[in-house]
RNA sequence: GGCGGCGUAGCUCAGUUGGUUUAGAGCAGCGGAAUCAUAAUCCGCGUGUCCGGGGUUCGAGUCCCUGCGCCGCUACCA
């Protein structure tokens, strides 16, 4: 079997922000995968980079009062710095905003110029004149055109109406607070609608997309003309000049993925190879590992362009899920928002990588992190079955060494061996769980010969010095193949085998062959216990991160945290806090969470909704709300509020009210109904 | 509403193309043993409606239909 040529790539970080324990999981996978290769004796490289470009690296870096090249350069570093500690290692780490990079963006351009693809069209988009640039979507905010929900985004508001920004009441630019004028731009757009047939047929045919995938383009995209894709952006922005678009720049998902071929092309030129051999070769096969927030790009618009530019189309695209801690999203109040840094403050990379690899399939499923599991799994797998094999015996053995031959150990590690296959193949296809699995299973196996043969007894009696050697030498071969087959996942603990047995771990074949007549180093820790103590250290940690630097919104983080912060004192002054009360007085209003089953305006009142509530099972109390003019009926059915639900019924000229939910604002269209967060019932007393 | 997926022991899950037994593993729990080892290890202990209901079949957790529940994606299009 001749060795395979593979070059895989993770996604490139956006230099807008820290590495956390979410993009980790796309890093840790692609890892393993690329050491499994390197292992199995594959020629294989890892390409990654930073992706410096767009609007939101300008806002940050003119936060931060630097330049955009400092303040990608910085963020590099710091990426860099985060990614060596987890033992991730890139076969090259470089950045879109390289010359590399900039000329391959002319090779591409060019390709797709001559293809015909490239068409120019005016857009109408949003401008800040006080920051003066056009704004995406998410830097507008405004009032929805539909229901008047104030404070809405730019292309959809909470209620679920869709527009583009610039159909918004009152938008306001949240870079600078300026209201934005409408203006006209020319853009560039590709045409991938020329591109679709080969788009139906590279993405159907089941070779290098999961299935799942697969269906999705084809029922989300593919089932009808592909749209044309504005692929510029007018000056000012960070990035490369287009060079026959004067004043234009390619937009950023322009750039990014070309930079996995720029980084390559560093790598080629400091290791002497050809760029063509890697990326113009049939011979090479090319894994992109992502997210599933960005299939769209590199499943249609990136294999249209390598098509069209006559590069390696991708053999495999493999797309993973998101991360949730403990069933639900990453939470910076929660504090399960937590940066690589912060962890690696308070534990150790070796229990990220193994706990995601027992939990990674090759779907694309959600990996959610339960952090008892977490302790659990680390200290009852690794120490407590994998490392526990080398601990409890390399002492016996310390000036032995191993047996000169292998002894009978019951066919343990001829099975080991066996699995070997197996373990690989689910390795190949990011079945590490599976891996983890069948590893575990063999641990399984091997403490148990440990016990049965009693080598702490052994030992008392020096006649049997020669059996309490043999069973040594038995239980340090156990282990090591056991670390051999975790070593793309655990690259410490391999390093550390090697150490132990006086050989270092280089191929996977080694699980093959035990190891005999070799000295047996001093036993030395290989990893201590997870506390949860140190768990629950790393969790308040990120909480109080959340205190000093902030951001709710993750994508527009730096332009918002500024308004989310700076509150007015208006509302005080305009209702001042009333007189003390006490906890009695208090609780005798009962607040319930209710949903609005039904909703319609009282066509004769100016101010009145008539609401339907229910308070579960058959309770229902109508109530009469004068929110009329800020919120749309419609919009309010299902919807969970709070309620007063024991107020004394109160005749109206309409009807009977039968309580008050709970609003804030000074009224006409600014009232604001309170929600629950999610998960709470109808029913549900308020305390 | 559409698409994709999931629903197996307290928890996390395995169950390959339908047929090795009365459906399994790890963790947790309970009982015992051991004391070499990082309070690590070993042995023993599970009356689970394999979500419900139909169907195909000699035979279904495994295939088909249907209902329910949950998740993700996406929606006045699929």
């Amino acid at each position: 079997m001749h060795p395979r040529k593979i070059l895989v790539t993770s996604a490139l970080p956006y230099a807008n922000g820290p590495i956390h324990i979410g993009h980790l999981v796309e890093y840790i996978q692609t890892d393993i995968w690329v050491r499994f290769q390197k292992l199995r004796g594959n020629r294989c490289i890892y390409m990654c980079a930073d992706d410096t470009h767009g609007t939101a690296i300008m806002i940050s870096s003119k936060k931060a009062g630097v330049s955009e090249e400092q303040w990608i350069e910085r963020v590099r570093e710091e990426h860099i710095a985060d990614f060596t500690a987890f033992d991730i290692e890139f076969d090259n780490y470089g950045s879109t905003h390289s010359e590399e990079n900039r000329k391959l963006c002319g090779v591409f351009w060019s390709a797709l110029r001559e293809a015909h693809l490239v068409k120019g069209k005016d857009v109408e988009q949003l401008y800040d004149p006080q920051a003066e640039t056009f704004l995406a979507d998410r830097f507008v905010r405004g009032t929805c055109p539909f229901c008047h929900l104030e404070n809405q985004h730019g292309d959809n508001c909470d209620n679920g109406h869709t527009y583009t920004p610039a159909d918004l009441i009152d938008p306001v630019s949240t870079l600078s607070g300026a209201t934005p004028e409408v203006r006209t731009a020319p853009h560039l757009f590709v045409e991938l609608e020329q591109l679709h047939g080969f788009l139906d047929e590279w993405t159907q045919c089941g070779k290098h997309l999961q299935r799942e995938v697969a269906n999705y383009l084809k029922g989300h995209f593919l089932h009808e003309p592909l749209r044309d894709w504005d692929i510029s952006r007018p000056a000012p922005y960070f990035g490369f000049e287009i060079p026959d678009s004067p004043g234009n720049y390619w937009y950023v998902w322009f750039d990014a993925p070309i930079g996995y071929i720029a980084s390559t092309q560093q790598w080629c030129e400091r290791s002497g190879e050809k760029l063509d051999d890697w990326w113009r070769s049939d011979e090479t096969e090319i894994h992109h590992f992502i997210g599933k927030d960005i299939t769209y790009f590199h499943t249609l618009f990136w294999p249209g362009m390598l098509k069209t530019a006559g590069y390696n189309l991708p053999t495999k695209v493999h797309i993973h899920g998101f991360l949730t801690v403990g069933g639900e999203k990453m939470s910076k109040s929660k504090g399960t928002f937590v940066k690589a840094a912060t962890y690696l403050e308070h534990l150790e990379p070796s229990y990220l990588r193994y706990y995601y690899a027992s939990k990674l399939g090759s779907r694309l499923d959600d990996l959610d992190m339960n952090l008892q599991e977490f302790v659990a799994k680390v200290n009852s797998d690794l120490v407590g079955k994998v490392i526990n094999l080398a601990s409890r015996s390399a002492k016996f053995v310390a000036e032995s060494g191993l047996s000169a031959e292998y002894p009978d150990d019951g066919g343990l590690f001829t099975q080991g061996a066996a699995a070997g296959d197996e373990i690989a193949g689910a390795y190949e296809n990011c079945d590490y769980n599976r891996a983890m699995r069948r590893i575990m299973e063999l641990a399984d196996r091997a403490n148990p010969f440990v016990e049965e043969r009693q080598p702490w007894n052994l030992r008392k009696d020096p006649q049997r010095a020669g059996e309490l050697q043999d069973v040594c030498t038995v239980a340090l071969n156990l282990f090591r193949q056991l670390a051999i087959y975790l070593s793309p996942v655990l690259p410490r603990l391999a390093a550390q085998t090697g150490e132990l047995l006086g050989k270092p771990i280089e191929s996977w074949d080694e699980s093959k062959t035990p190891l005999v007549g070799t000295p047996v180093a001093k036993f030395k820790h290989m990893m201590q216990r997870v506390e949860a103590k140190n768990v629950q250290a790393m969790i308040d940690a990120s909480k109080e991160n959340d205190m000093s630097d902030a951001p709710a919104n993750e994508a527009t983080n730096e332009a918002t945290d500024a308004a989310t912060f700076e509150d007015s004192d208006q509302p005080l002054k305009d209702e001042p806090l009333t007189e003390e009360i006490t906890f009695d007085e208090f609780i005798k209003v009962d607040l319930r969470i209710a949903r609005i089953v039904s909703a319609e305006r009282v066509e004769e009142a100016r101010k009145l909704l008539r609401l339907t509530l229910s308070l579960g099972g058959d309770e229902r109390r109508q109530v009469l709300a004068g929110i009329k003019s800020a919120y749309e009926p419609e919009a309010l059915v299902g919807r969970l509020v709070v309620m007063a639900a024991n107020l004394a019924p109160r005749k109206m000229k309409f009807g009977v009210s039968e309580g008050m939910i709970l609003a804030s604002g000074p009224g006409g269209s600014d009232v604001f109904l309170l929600s629950p967060d999610d998960g709470a019932q109808p029913g549900q007393r308020v305390h």
